[in-house]
DNA sequence: CGCGATTGTTTACACGTGTAAAAAAACTGG
DNA sequence: CCAGTTTTTTTACACGTGTAAACAATCGCG
């Protein structure tokens, strides 16, 4: 059994058991080095021995700044998001900032009520990976005169005034993938995204613009009626399965707009048996993805792929978002992008 | 351009615009019946020409109940925690509670720092899905003075007075999966997940105890010497990569403790062709696992695996912790198991 | 020891909302 | 139109902390 400490709920009471105004209680909590050394050691003393935790909504009522950082996303249930937010969360762990994370569950109206949540908690900021198309553009323009927003791996469909972007270069990453295709082998057809955001637009179009500086005519596989969804790898394999199975593409190379839909195309293939196996001719046959997901490296033929920055695309995020909140910068936007790097696997 | 609306910062304000008293505009937003029809039809009138929104943090500091609801998982880098998540916020959502959701970064310290945290936003419960071994029961000890906890999918080590759990019935799910492995070929080895929390333990006796009953004996496999980590599929890859390389456990059958170690010893299992092709001979080797992981069924072969209900868990945690927030129940501990579903796939 | 500089205390008010109590106003049924 | 009921307004205080100003205590230094 644990010793139970004495509870203690309010800052008041913690002032009187430790013989210390409440004042400069206040100013320790806030920066341990504005009280003097002797007062500061004896506060951390009495505090060991106590069980008291600060109220951080009274903290919050009356500072201008929360020190809360809002993260929406559009789903839980995607490695790539996940893994912004891992990075955005580490990188505000080191910076003293608390994360507030709400996934808009891939709708407008959900988006909105993620912003407006925000908002209601007074946030000092956001960084945002907007669902795209369907992103109410009102409601970002809006929140932007409460805290400065940051669009992170996605835009908007229009831009909004004072906002930054840091994403992934798709003309560069989807280049080199397409580079490196070509040199090897086939040049590729490419299956676009659902599209639902700025990625699915710009990939398709750097994918277009890369085959044509090559001379090559830019070839876009036929998705049927298949409905917008963030269902990637079902849409890659119900796609693909009904081209193999009419015997369409099963020797051609293949570049998916990511690799949750090069996963689902890789299992279709699969199902048909079009990777052979080593010692056999090679069926011609190839995929490729983009992103680098975390499971690709796993999928047999593991998955070629380009690897973005997400450590790096979550740091500078937090990185234009900080600045924007000291108020170090009043431009009208920035937009960085970084490079993604070519990992060749065995799909290609 | 859109046209901007009012803007409005405060409940007073925004009495003084729309002609209403503010305690009367403070009963509207929290329950709009609790004002007069016409007075509750004027209100939303004005309030959709102007821009307010109303200040949770204010809210929330005279109310005994924030409204909030404390969620803590170990990654998000993890499909079968976000899973989690996304059934226990959807069902949240029906019942009006918002869910903050904190990561425990996989350390005992994270945890510490994620319920200190829940704590002093003024959490009205938490549902957490918990390290396991490594978690400091001291500080769930001392949380649940303060509100109540479910723990889910795991539970500490030691119990903690006055919490729940609801989790798989791990003994059923094992067991069904056992007895399908057994009725169908040869009895499987038991790959078990590094010890990390109460799942590993329950699962591994579960399997040894099924085994018994049928009058077999249980076979570990040997995982050397791989230290604990949250890289399941790098585990699963690792250990049956170096037990392939030696030619053991190449036409057996083999269950694992969760999907992602599965997959990690299917890509290894295809890296040494150990699964054949239709019209191939059967080579024996299977490889089985647990959670129903959404990527499963795109391995190749597919997962045989037992589906955890997710969705149930979510909902039943989420039902349990609002019993005692309303304090409907104090009870000392209650446990709930769901079953598992067997998933039967190509990989058995 | 006395000086100015630093650090701490006291006091008082602020933040934006919840809430209780009493008074006023608006409804309801007849 | 009245009495009775329900709803709204008014008024006042509460929550737990930040913060400013004036003052008191302590420190470092010569």
């Amino acid at each position: 059994m644990v010793k139970s400490k004495q509870k203690i709920a309010t800052m008041k009471e913690l002032s009187e058991a430790i013989g210390i105004s409440r004042p400069t209680l206040s100013r320790f909590f806030q920066d341990q080095s504005a009280v003097r050394p002797s007062t500061s050691r004896k506060i951390r003393e009495r505090l060991a021995e106590v069980d008291y935790v600060y109220n951080f909504i009274a903290t919050r009522q009356n500072r201008k700044l929360s020190g809360l950082i809002g993260v929406i996303i559009p789903h839980y249930n995607d490695l790539f998001f996940t893994s912004l937010l891992e990075a955005i969360e580490s990188a505000a762990r080191k910076t003293g900032y608390t994360v507030i994370t709400q996934s808009s569950d891939g709708k407008a109206k959900g988006e909105a009520q993620a912003v407006a949540r925000l908002r209601s908690m007074s946030a000092d900021g956001a960084i945002i990976a907007p669902l795209g198309l369907d992103s109410s553009i009102e409601a970002f323009q809006i929140a932007r005169e409460d805290f400065p927003i940051v669009f992170a791996d996605s835009r908007p469909a229009e831009p909004v005034d004072g906002t930054d972007f840091v994403g992934t270069d798709n003309a560069q990453s989807i280049a080199a993938v397409v580079d490196y295709l070509c040199r090897t082998g086939e040049p590729p057809a490419f299956l676009g995204m659902p599209p639902l955001n700025s990625n699915a637009v710009e990939r398709e179009r750097a994918y277009a613009g890369k085959m044509r500086s090559l001379g090559l005519e830019p070839r876009i596989v036929a998705t049927g009626g298949a409905r917008e969804s963030w269902q990637f790898e079902a849409f890659g394999h119900g796609v693909m399965n009904d081209h193999f199975s009419h015997q369409r593409y099963t020797s051609e190379t293949i570049l998916c707009a990511n690799d949750r839909i090069a996963i689902g195309a890789i299992r279709a293939a699969n199902e048909h048996e079009l990777f052979l196996r080593r010692g056999e001719p090679h069926s011609g046959l190839r995929i490729a993805g983009h992103d680098d997901h975390p499971l690709s490296q796993y999928m047999y033929p593991a998955v070629t792929t380009a690897a973005q920055d997400i450590e790096g695309i979550g740091q500078e995020a937090l990185r234009l978002l900080i600045e924007r909140i000291r108020g170090e910068r009043m431009d009208d936007s920035v937009t960085v992008l970084r490079e993604a790097a070519l990992k060749i696997r065995e799909s290609t």
